[in-house]
DNA sequence: CGGGGAGGAAACCGATCGGTCTACAGTCAG
DNA sequence: CTGACTGTAGACCGATCGGTTTCCTCCCCG
């Protein structure tokens, strides 16, 4: 056996809850992993908990992708982030930011995924933090905020398709750079 | 009779969709609205086409909060949706921007909500754009998209609670319309 | 007074919801 | 071989889904 059920799950889980919504019933959930409600079942509490862990296993996925290779300037390693993110917003599947994308589909603050959306979201704002204070950024924890902000903005954007503008969130974010001095 | 069935639907779905989600059931929803379930189906072909009506029929409410009073510079017209924003995001009950929420819930591009979505969010960067172009923008449009980013950044990071800093938008608005020259 | 339309209450439809449970196949250790 | 363990298939539970239909009440107009 090369997957384990519980892959299966959280693989099949990650792909279907981000394309249709975590309205996605449990029984075609497990038809599309391969596994019996009752192996779901004993290997989660609930579908709640399935989701957590799915957006859990997807975030580290979703970092690699948008993680700058090792080496170059900060604001370099910054837009990286963002020239990245347009090379996912322009692919015809993009759903949006699959942190937020499930904190807005679940509303309640409450909710184990949304501990988990948070989680990730902040290590994205720390990583921004970290490089702005490197750079000698003035106010580096406000500029990370901003820049959060920016990708979460080009992310929703994107999701509507009010998008003709390519690169938005790119030269915005160089907009912020400029302005908070990091050259 | 004072409210028709109709208003007392498109209020309460409103409401319930926002709040919620668009996952509420028609059952709940038509006792909510103090309406019978046929009668909601003799107003409105579908519950996709229920969901359109209320976001058409909330929008104007919406806009009209954030949409500032006559007079004033472009700069600080612009600014005035942001504080306006503010002042929603700060409320226990935000879930978000009403239209990115929906967009978001429903996936399918092709969904008759989605097109509504679309529709107002472009009169707000249509508003962005014009009060630029009064200012003398060298790119209103361009102005006007980033100004729309960020006003959805906002929304997203505010449901997601990870925003110690109240004003973000408003900051990060005046940031890019000093980067612009509109003063 | 009598008739017709509007609209509420609720039964009903097949399908699906999240979740539980039984039955059985395969695989390992002893 | 036996017994324990893991896993699938799928029936089953009550509830709810979107949607349709029947029935009845009320009110307005003639």
């Amino acid at each position: 056996m090369t997957t384990t059920p519980r892959d299966r799950l959280l693989d099949a889980a990650g792909e279907l809850f981000y394309r249709e919504g975590v309205g996605v019933g449990v029984d075609a959930l497990c038809k599309a992993a391969g596994v019996s409600k009752r192996s779901m079942y004993l290997l989660f509490d609930s579908k709640d908990e399935l989701i957590a862990a799915s957006l859990d296993r997807r975030a580290p996925d979703y970092e690699a992708v948008l993680r700058p290779p090792d080496g170059g300037t900060p604001r370099e390693r910054i837009l990286h982030v963002f020239r990245a993110q347009d090379g996912l917003t322009g692919q015809p599947t993009y759903r949006g930011c699959p942190l937020v994308a499930t904190a807005t589909e679940l509303k309640d603050a409450t909710h184990p995924a949304n501990a988990v959306a948070r989680r990730h979201k902040q290590a994205m704002t720390d990583f921004f933090a970290a490089e702005a204070r490197t750079a000698g950024a003035a106010d580096p924890d406000t500029l990370a905020a901003q820049l959060t902000m920016v990708f979460d903005g080009a992310a929703a954007r994107a999701v509507m398709r009010a998008e003709p503008l390519a690169g938005l969130g790119v030269t915005t974010a160089t907009a912020l750079l400029d302005a908070a001095g990091v050259v």
